[in-house]
DNA sequence: CGATCTGTTGACGGCAGTCAAGTCAAGTGG
DNA sequence: CCACTTGACTTGACTGCCGTCAACAGATCG
């Protein structure tokens, strides 16, 4: 690599969506073209991002934040049908709209792709095109997942499901590997976390007090959680 | 298209396969070294198609019948996570197992492909690939879509759901379109019912019971339901 | 005829939803 | 600085939906 050529790379080395997601799977040549039609752009908590049933404008990975997608019945009721973490992937090739709202759940940095360039280049770049499938297999795997936690665990289950995967997912990004422990800041209102695990909010709150109680967790604060076994977590979990 | 061509396309030609499924992506002569790799296989009710956490050997399509998807959690809970109807796929490229049990769920009859010989195909038939990553497109939203009924729906709105997903399902395969009533063959068991809605199977009984004291439904069978007003269906369905 | 499987209906209880009150922390404005 | 508001969270009391247990009906089959 010349030292114009890192130089360039230099915004884009150290990034997550870079290491772990979509540019992963491209060449530096393919990188530096990438990076034409990308750009950075912030969005504040509770911002939308997407609505439902239009024709997204945006291709995009997340750099950091978490973002919602949720759906909602006619008369109200809410459901958060997937989170997106850093460096996952948010909008749909191929024509068809997205059927749910995408949300700011924090602060979200996003990397966007225009929308145009992004359908030509995942012809172009064959990578790109797998690391995007695989994704979606993988996300239809945690939809899956998630459907045995809302046809089938009780209350108690679903809130240490939930916080087994942020845990899991936060150990991930911080350590790298599975660990025993596990210290993170769930970055979730408890409406939110209800609207994810189709409780209401009052029944996750009763069930974090429990957990507490149980031992199983600690909380330095509403969002701060501790976890001193995620094997017992693991097995409450069910 | 020659006459001895035409001849050994003619197995495949009026397939539902061929006509909405994967199948539909290749030109004739990709067909035909497609077919090469196929067979046909037919399993019984009941019979297991693919076990959770194996290296799937089997990469396939839903001929006829019904495939569901199924996740048990270590104390028994069930959950169908997913149903596969003609034209349907089975089966996970790129490696990685399938985390759910396929199951027949009637008598079934699966076009088989060679599972090393299609991994092969799929980077050299561009359509192949296309075609498969967008039903697994569809696939995520269905997942998401059933996520709002496990999470949020009462028991009555889950089993109308249901009841409208197959009939809009077995109408649009047999007059190729929506309709405004529908007469169709519920070919699952009460408790696979119940096993994809969340419920008990006596809740599901219960249901559909009251369905048909309202007029929604009427079952000429135990399995055979007509519904007169797909809309009104749709209203209760939430 | 009994055995088995599937489906239906009733009685009862428990888990989680609803309604409500109250705590705590962080603004906001006088 | 203090009174007030607001939003997020917690906890209690009560209710109701749905799960569990149970009895029974109808169909199929040996």
């Amino acid at each position: 690599m010349t030292a114009e050529r890192a130089c360039k790379l230099g915004h884009c080395g150290p990034c997550v969506i870079r290491q772990r997601g979509i540019c992963g799977s491209l060449t530096e040549d393919e990188l530096l073209q990438f990076r034409r039609i990308s750009r950075r752009r912030t969005y504040e908590p509770g911002e939308t991002i997407l609505s439902s049933d239009e024709k997204a404008d945006l291709f995009a990975a997340v750099f950091s934040g978490v973002v919602k997608l949720t759906k909602i019945l006619f008369d109200g009721r809410q459901q958060v049908v997937g989170l997106l973490l850093p460096p996952d992937c948010l909008g749909r090739p191929y024509g068809k709209v997205n059927p749910f709202f995408a949300e700011a759940a924090t602060k979200v940095e996003l990397c966007c792709y225009s929308y145009s360039a992004f359908e030509g280049l995942l012809e172009e770049f064959s990578g790109l095109k797998q690391s995007l499938f695989e994704q979606t297999l993988d996300e239809l795997d945690a939809a899956r997942d998630w459907m045995v936690v809302l046809g089938r665990k009780t209350a108690e289950e679903r809130v240490a499901s939930l916080l087994l995967l942020l845990a899991t997912r936060s150990t991930l990004a911080t350590h790298g590997r599975a660990t025993e422990t596990a210290v993170f800041e769930l970055q979730l209102k408890r409406v939110e976390i209800a609207s994810f695990l189709g409780l209401s909010y009052e029944t996750v709150c009763r069930q974090i007090s429990a957990l507490k109680k149980k031992g199983i967790i600690r909380l330095t604060g509403p969002r701060r959680f501790s976890v001193p076994d995620l094997e017992a977590l693991a097995d409450i979990s069910g």
